[in-house]
Formats: C-alpha cells, structure tokens, sequence
DNA sequence: ATGAAAGCGCTAACAT
DNA sequence: ATGTTAGCGCTTTCAT
C-alpha cells in the first residue's frame, strides 16, 4: 500500500529514473520487457503516483481555477452561473482537465489572493468579473495565465458576448413588431454586460428615435425580485409601454410573473423579451423570446484560450455574436393603446 | 518575484527553519522582531507559498473532491446535483475549504479513480452514487476518506434523506386529504434513493390496503422529460388516479405539465405530490406541494463527516427526516369520480 | 533561540 | 541502455 516509484525500483532493482520513464512511457525510452515488469510491479505494490510531487517538478497541474463573482451567496444557484459553469466543466472534461472552485476569495472586502496564487492550479477562468474587481489586478501582475467572461473586454483576454449588437438585434425584432414604446429592466450597475446592454439600449432608442421616460429605464439587478420590481415600477404610472426588453432572462422571467399577476397577458397585451437564452427562458409560459447568447461555446472558449495561454501564445479576447430565439413573449402591440 | 523561504532566508541571513516557523507562527516560537523582519521581507520579495511542496511535507490540501452522478452528461445542469453543490460549497467555505471538480471520471466505462487518489484532495463527496458504484469501492479500499450523499446507507458513511418515512408522510397527507387512488412516478431504476421511495411506496400502498395497478406505477427517470412521459402513460387508460406522488420534483415538474396540457385542473382534478423540495418546486404554477429534504442540513452534515473522518474519528451514517411541505398542488379529490 | 539537514515523491539533467 | 543525483519548496527533526 502507499507505494512509491522507490518501492518499485527497490523491487525490481531497477533505478527509479527507469521506473518514472517506463510508467510515462518517456521521454526517455524503456525495453519492453522492463516497462512491463515495472508496470506489474506497480499494479502489484498498488503504486498511485503523487500528483503533487510530480507538479512540484514539472510545474504542471491539469486543473484550471475557476473564480466567481461573489456578490450572491449561493453562487450555483444563478441560473447563468450554473450554466456557464455547466458549460465549462464540459470543455474541460475534453482536456481533461480538472476545476478547482476556489471559495472565500474575499474577506472582509479584501480580496484572499494567495490561494489563487499557490500551485494548485495552472491557470484561472474569471466569471463575470466586476467593473472594480481587484482580483483581476492582482492575477495581472503575477504570471499566472487567466481569462475572464462576460469581463466586458475589460482586460485581455476577454470572451464575451457582443452586447451591443445583441440590444441592437433585440430592438430590430420588437420595432419590426411595430413597438415604439419599449421599456427597458436594466441589471447591475456594476456589472460589465449590464453596463453596456444598457449603454446599448440608451444609444440605440436615442440613435432610433424611440420614445423615453424616466420610468423606462429602471434596475432589475439581474435576479428574478428585481424584475419583478422593476416591471412594477414601469407599469406603475402612464405611459405604458407595448414591449419589456429585460437585460436578462432572469429578471423578464421576474417581469413576466408581475404581468401575469396584474391580468396583463404577455405577448398580447405587453411583449417581453430577454437575454442570455438560459434553459429557464423556456421554462415560462409563454417561453421567452429571447437574444442568445451562446454560453457553451463561450466556456469552451475560455478552455481553448486558457490553454493557449499556458502554453506562452498570444491570445486575444473574442466577442461573440448574439442572435434572436423568437419563442412566445413578443408579438405586434394591441392596435389601440392611448399613453 | 517568485521568491521562495530560501530567498528570505538569505535576505536576512537567518535559517529557512526560522523563515518557516515566522511565516506560520508556530510551532516553534520565533521572536517578534525576527517574525516581523521576515513578514516584511516576504512583503517585499513578493513572497508566495507554494501549496504542493507545502502538502507534500504535510499531507494536507484543505481541498475536498466532489464526485458526481456520471449518467447525464450536463451534470450541474440538473437541479438537484446544483443545489447540493450549492449547499456543499456554502458548507466548505465556512471551514476555508475549497472544492475540486474532477471531470472525466469514467472513460470507456473503466473509472478513473487515479485522478481521485493523486493527493490533490484531503477526501471526497461522491454525490448520489449508483447501485453499481465500481468507485465507491475503489475509494473503500484506499486509505482516503470520503462520505457520500444520497448514497441510500449503502455504505458508511452516508448522507442521506429518509425516503421510507418521506413517502409515508407524502401517503398521510394525500390519504388526509382523501385521496384512495394514487399512482407512483418512479425515479431511475438504478439510484438508491429512486429504489428506496418505490419500494416504500410499493410497501405503504400495500399496507394502506390502496388500489394498485401497473400503470400506475411508471419509471419516470428523475427528469422533467420521464415525468412528461409517466403523466402520458398513467392518464393514457383507466382507472384514473385522483393523485400522482412523483419520486422528485423534477419529474413533478413534466408531469404537471402533461396535466396542464391536457386540461386536467391541478389540484381540482388531479393532486400532484413532488419530493425534495428543490427550488424548482416554487417556479411552477400552481406550486408544488412536496416532500422537503434538508439538503442545505445535508451538505453541511457531509462536509462536517468528512473533516472528522480526516482527524481520524469514526463517524456514522445519517439519516435526515423529509416533512410535508404543503402549497397549491394538492387538495381534496374531486367529489364524483368513476373509474 | 536558531541553524543544518533530512526528507516528502517525483522529474530530468548528468553521468556511465 | 540505465544508474546517480540534484533539485522542486516546504516542514520538521536533530543538533548546537
């Protein structure tokens, strides 16, 4: 039990450098007739090898660092952060290649880096940083490779969806609808992705000539509770809007339980549209019409791009386009609406 | 940068043993200006430890493995294996643990259990374990610890849900309710916790003396498609059941959809009877009334048994009581019902 | 109080 | 073709 390549030699009276080459297959060469005894040997002495102290050596540890955005308790039960996590896992499995989910990075407010920073990983994936993340300056300065998604661009390399052209393709299908009086349930102030989706939306209404009211254009955090809050608010007070475009499928998911609740019937009455196209989006009643974001390529991207970067390539940040998954949340507004 | 003991040691001219016991108090006393001397100078030689020549010596990684049920391929994508991740990562932060996801534990079939047993990880929790579990008994015959959940109490030790009595208390309510006809949604034939509730299904539903029938007994996988699919099969001839107790919400899920589909009023026509409680249980309409077991209590009870099996100590398996978690899905049988 | 040195288990450069 | 040995960075025993 507990044996290690010492044990082997020692039994074999071999030296261990030949032991360690025949159990690599290489790189330096072995007879067969050794490379077997010494695999008999090993399944005999029931030999696992320490992938610590190998990685001591070779620097190496076939696992990735997986870093999430801490701002929510339970982090898995997001439905975007189960699904890119989903997503990675199934990347890295065609490496193979292990995750490591680090937790407790921060502490009181200050960012626990040496355990990013320990041997234990050959390199991060950064979920959805924030705008002021210090994590990211921290890993910037050390050598360790990373890449972040949705990080906005923010820092190379970034995988990201290209939001803007997501608003852009979003606004396309509510106004060929015939809607000119569209609301808009932001995220988080502080998220990359929110920022620029709502960035996005203010330009593109401005740029289209589309009507805008203060209560138009309200926060809805992300989550489910903060678009059920915000819907409420955009339907508190006249005018009303013919069409919800939600900053994610989250929070229209929040909007479209509010409407319901009030008798407002979705697409009828009111169309709303989503973002991101996470498995819940088809999960309500009516399904969401959605923009698509195309998280599982995204996460094996952030695999492929990682392991670029190990391996000393250049690598640069990729967007990725989103498309329109018309499903059942938006139609052309009712004829006679008065503001 | 990149500076070990060494290059502290070196700076200061004092051993790397001094450097060491400095840097972790202990255990052997270093005065405290030499404890500061050497802080300062790992501040400055941008000093970080490296964690593998650290637990090569010492044998600890303060990092836990996490084995999951293989059989699906989108594994974080199902609701339970998310919300018990949830649970054990909110549990493993609490004692500054981190989780490792070993991918690519099976390949042809073969499990992989090297990349279990490399030293990277101080024990394991395998997650809802099959039957046939080959690695179980891998890990059994090595020296490292694991526990497992929902591992039905095949082996010690074992997290688990009571199912005998969830079941019994799903029975109580629906037969309080006076319910006499109640079909069975089965889980998947080979998870011990599906086995487990058919057969205290089957047991209970004989002991209660209640109509049985073969359809109304049907495999329905665990997963929102089979629920779909047991629903078809259970409504596609007489008898008609007044109720239907899924082996898991996911499953009551499809089923309550099948329902809704075809006009069937839940619970005016037809009571519908989850288990687990998972959040999913609140996202349908009506809500589902359900079986809740404490899975947050588990994964905590799992990450607790694990760090005592790490100290040596013996620890039990344990069982953890289901209750009735009533909402809208389930009420009295409609009045005039002929078979 | 503190330094020297022996490992932990492995890889790989350097012999032979 | 194969053995010897110097590390990887750290902890800890043994001296002093």
């Amino acid at each position: 039990m507990a044996s290690t390549i010492k044990d082997i030699a020692k039994k074999l009276k071999v030296s261990v450098s030949t032991v360690s080459y025949a159990l690599n297959g290489g790189p330096r060469s072995v007879p067969e007739d050794v490379k077997r005894r010494v695999l008999a040997a090993a399944q005999e002495l029931d030999y696992r090898p320490n992938r610590l102290a190998k990685s001591l050596v070779t620097r190496r540890m076939d696992t990735v660092g997986i870093v999430f955005d801490r701002t929510v308790p339970n982090l898995i039960l997001s439905p975007f952060q189960q699904f890119i996590l989903n997503a990675i896992l199934n990347a890295l499995e065609e490496h193979k290649l292990d995750a490591l989910l680090t937790t407790a990075v921060e502490e009181d407010g200050k960012p626990q880096v040496a355990r990013l920073l320990d041997g234990r990983v050959d390199g991060h994936i950064v979920l959805s940083p924030l705008i002021d993340d210090r994590i990211l300056s921290v890993l910037d300065q050390r050598r360790i490779p990373f890449v972040t998604i949705a990080g906005g661009g923010r820092c190379t390399p970034d995988l990201s969806a290209d939001n803007g052209k997501g608003i852009a393709v979003g606004l396309d299908h509510l106004m060929s609808q015939g809607h000119r009086r569209i609301a808009f349930v932001e995220g988080l102030s502080y998220h990359r992705d929110s920022i620029e989706r709502t960035q996005a939306f203010r330009a593109e209404a401005s740029a289209r000539g589309l009507e805008t009211h203060p209560h138009w254009s309200i926060p809805g955090n992300f989550t489910e509770e903060g678009g059920m809050e915000a819907a409420s608010a955009i339907l508190s007070q006249p005018p009303y809007p013919t069409a919800i475009f939600c900053s994610n499928d989250e929070s229209a998911r929040g909007a479209l339980r509010v409407l319901t609740a009030k008798g407002i019937r979705v697409p009828t009455d009111v169309s709303l549209l989503g973002f991101d196209d996470l498995p819940i989006a088809q999960q309500t009643e009516p399904k969401l019409t959605t923009i698509r974001q195309p998280l599982e390529e995204m996460g094996r991207a952030a695999v492929n791009s990682l392991l670029q970067l190990m391996e000393g390539q250049t690598v640069h940040s990729q967007r990725f386009g989103p498309c329109l998954v018309q499903r059942g949340s938006t139609a052309c507004p009712p004829e006679n609406i008065h503001s």
